[in-house]
DNA sequence: ACGACCTTCACACGCTTCTGATAAGGTTGG
DNA sequence: CCAACCTTATCAGAAGCGTGTGAAGGTCGT
């Protein structure tokens, strides 16, 4: 027997405020069904996507903004290759090829 | 012959201001080398990145936050398992295996 | 040794994000 | 038919981000 849930006992039942669900719902992260009269219906998916999103914030500390900056990244692919290329340049680059560059260019600033 | 730029003229160079460089730094986006009195020094390659970073959020409309994010996810395996698994489970999930399942649903709601 | 840079620190402002509260009204079940 | 829920809309406030500006002081080149 599939548990429907309204507003009220879906934050009661994921650990989230009734508004917050409202809100998440808004920014397209948890969008639950609705009856004819327009409630809000939360299923087992719903709840469960509901309490992970909680862990993801709780234990890593992942903002609202940067879930849908991620969703962003696996859906836009020049984004992605424009975002990986930047921060390739950062950790890789930064460790040896450049590092020789560095040690010469450290002789001259000093 | 490698310039090496102080912030005022990285500034000019790059499009950025002296302070959004520091700031830039402080977020450890874009790491200048110091000389031994504690200047802040360019190279051609933190000249490219902060050039880029500018075109990334013309372009993409980015946030300094979501690109920190990005690097996080690229380092931190668990986090990134974890982002992965909760956004496939919106666009893949929602879309098949689920569907019948709320086709289900939707007589009982109705 | 002086002017033009640089450093850190801090205040402040406008904007956005997250969250709660409250109001005015619709739905539902006993 | 009434209590207890739900809806949307709006105001409010705490916290963070992206920037500018200014103070107090150190460094550098001529």
């Amino acid at each position: 027997m599939h548990e429907l849930l309204t507003v009220g006992d879906a934050a009661v039942e994921s650990g989230w405020s009734a508004r917050m669900l409202r809100y998440l719902e808004e920014h397209r992260l948890v969008v639950p069904r609705r009856t004819r009269a327009g409630y809000r219906l939360y299923g087992l998916p719903e709840l469960n996507r509901l309490r992970s999103l909680r862990d993801l914030r709780a234990h890593f500390g992942v903002e609202l903004a940067e879930l849908a900056f991620a969703r962003r990244l696996r859906r836009e692919p020049d984004l992605r290759q424009a975002v990986d290329a930047w921060l390739a340049a950062g950790d890789d680059a930064r460790s040896w090829i450049e590092w020789e560059q560095r040690k010469h260019e450290r002789l001259l600033a000093a």
